[in-house]
This record gives C-alpha cells, structure tokens and sequence, in this order.
DNA sequence: GTCTATACACTGATAGAC
DNA sequence: GTCTATCAGTGTATAGAC
C-alpha cells in the first residue's frame, strides 16, 4: 500500500465519527463543531484531514460506506449456502451489524443539499453497491420467484432497513425481527 | 364554527407550504426564508401566523398531517368492502394522494431537532393516527394472518412509504407499484 | 397582514502561529 | 496536526412603521 495504516488510521477515524453523525441524523444537521467535538478537536482542525469540506467530507463517507456494503454483500452471496433463505438471513445478520444506511432519507432529503454532480455520483454508487447485487442475487431464484427479482430485492433491502425503526418499538430480538421479516416477505402474510 | 373560513384560509396556506418542503426535504434543511418565498411573503411576516415560530410551525403541521391520516384511514377501513386485499388497495391508493409522510426520517432525523417534549407529541400522534388504525384493521384479519397484526401492519406502511423512493426508478404506475407490493405483502415473494 | 431594520447566534471556511 | 482568530454568510427571532 502506498500509505502506512498510521497515516490512514486519523483521517479513518474522522471519516468514521462523520459516518455515524451523519447516518443518524442527516446532512443538514449535523454540523462539522459537532464532528470535531466528537473528536475532541476543534471544527477548523478538520480541514487538514479533509481539505474539501463538508460537502466531500459527506461524499468521501458515502462512498466508502457504500463500497463496504458492496464487498461485504458481495461475500456473503458468493460464499453462502445455496438455500434462499439461509442466504438471506446471513446478509440480513450483517447488513444489521453494520451502520444504518438510511437509503431513503438519503436520497429524498441528504442528497438535495449538495452539489448535484456530487449527488448523482453517490446515487450511482447506491444503485451498484447495494441494489444491483440484492438484485443479481435474487435473479438466481428467478423460476422459484413470483414477481420481478429487482422489485423483491427492493422490498428486502427496505424491509431490512426498517427494522432499525421497528426496534425502537418492539421487544423483540433483531435475529427474531429479521427472522419475521424474510419469513414475511418469502411466504407472505396470508395463512396457505 | 368560531372562525370563518377566510380567516383560516391565510394561516392554512402558511401549512399547506410548510407541509410540502417540510415532507420532502425534512426539518433541518427547510428555513423560514424557504417558507415565505414560496409563499411571497418576507420571511419575518411568517410570525404573524405562527407566533411560536419554525419549531412550532413544524409541530402544528405534523399534527394537522397526522390528524389527516387518521380519518382518512378510519374513513376507509370503516367504509372498506370486508375483502381484505380490495381494502388494503383503496388505503395504499389514498396514501399514495396525500403529502409523503417519511414516518422513518420524521422519527430519526427531524424530531431529534426540537424540543423533547414536542417531540414526544409527534411521536405519540405517529402512533395513535397512523400505526394503530392499521394495526387494528389487520387485527381483523387476524385468523386468517401468519404473524403478528402489528408487525404486518408495519410492513405495509413501510412498504407503500417506500413506493415514493421506488417510483424514482421505475417506469411502472402508481397502481401497479401499489399491487405488486399488496400481493407481495400477502401471498410472499415465492412459488407456491 | 406585510414590510424594513436589526439583533444575535451559528456555520463553514481561511490564514497563520505553534 | 492542532490551535486561535477572524470573516462572510445565513438563520431565527423581535420591534416597530405602514
């Protein structure tokens, strides 16, 4: 590697405060004072680490956040057993484990409040690292699937999502949430 | 009643915009400056109406957005033919006419932003205006359901939330986005 | 009902010392 | 690598004229 993990590890630790802040509350209002207050450094110490600001601060966080979800779904489709809903437990367990994307807020409220270049360039990475290969894993079910393989993989990731919503409310353990929720979304809600 | 409606038609409008950048944009990123100038006015004139300014406005429109939901939902569910899918259809279809709700981003973003205690009013109101009546119309059903009422009617809200980001990407109608996710949501994404 | 003017706090960002 | 100092811009909110 071109750069010692030292010299990595201060700017991977600013990314990962900014990941965390900005995961659970948004663009908008999460302000770099509270980024560095976390840090335990003052705001304008940021701007050696990440010389662009804000806004690619926010970009830089995105997209490394999402080519992580990308190998790790990656990983998990090649290397997992090919039961369906083994499979779908495995990637349901890690994608829990990791920080909450948010995917809908987002593209509906984050990304308007930067540069649009820099908005399109995260919306494409989304759609590569985190759709399209649910998407491709789905597709390999395809004769066992009623129903289009992207649409399901949609209501997956979604379903998956909102369960860091539904835990606020539920006593349940996530490995029962989750296991409700493929369980849910393979034999649906009606009794057969 | 004690106002006429003229008199409540100013301050309506002051909601009717807020609502709208409000629900798409989210709470943080939306000033008062946005607010009046799609309304015309300056931005200081916005205190003739609402006195208890941006935090205020915020909490009087998501109650009024909620009080809304509620009767139209029990409106429905009351009136609804006694066939399950047909009812859930004509729900999705009205939820899908009204302003975006974002329930996900409104708990986890936007209430954060203000006081405590008003945020606690929303959250209440969420419950009692959007979660429980489908709860207790799923719970109707509750002989012929595979799980918990609560959690299926979760499902569904999210699920029909989740078509205003989907529909972004795909060329698909409004109707057949909300029928394939009710028949998703019921009869499971597998071969029978 | 709406305006102008203004106070006040906060935010992102830059420059330069250490 | 982090600091202090500082600036321009913006956001909420208030006071008072019309």
């Amino acid at each position: 590697m071109s750069k010692s993990s030292n010299e990595n590890s201060a700017r991977e630790r600013v990314l990962d405060v900014a990941e965390q802040l900005f995961a659970s509350r948004g663009y908008a209002a999460v302000t770099l004072k509270d980024i560095a207050k976390q840090l335990g450094i003052k705001q304008a110490s940021l701007y050696y680490h990440v010389p662009g600001g804000k806004e690619d601060l926010f970009v830089e966080v995105m997209l490394r956040h999402l080519e992580r979800r990308r190998q790790g779904l990656e990983q998990i489709i090649a290397a997992g057993s090919l039961e369906l809903e083994d499979c779908l437990t495995r990637v349901g367990v890690w994608l829990l484990s990791q920080p909450p994307l948010n995917a809908s807020r987002i593209v509906s409220t984050d990304l308007p409040e930067i540069a649009p270049e820099k908005a399109r360039q995260i919306e494409r990475a989304m759609r590569h690292c985190f759709f399209t290969p649910m998407e491709r894993f789905f597709a390999r079910y395809q004769d066992r699937l009623r129903g289009d393989a992207g649409f399901i993989a949609g209501r997956f990731l979604s379903s998956v999502e909102a369960l860091s919503l539904v835990k606020r409310y539920s006593p349940k353990t996530d490995e029962q949430l989750l296991a409700e929720t493929i369980d849910l979304l393979l034999h649906g809600a009606l009794k057969s």
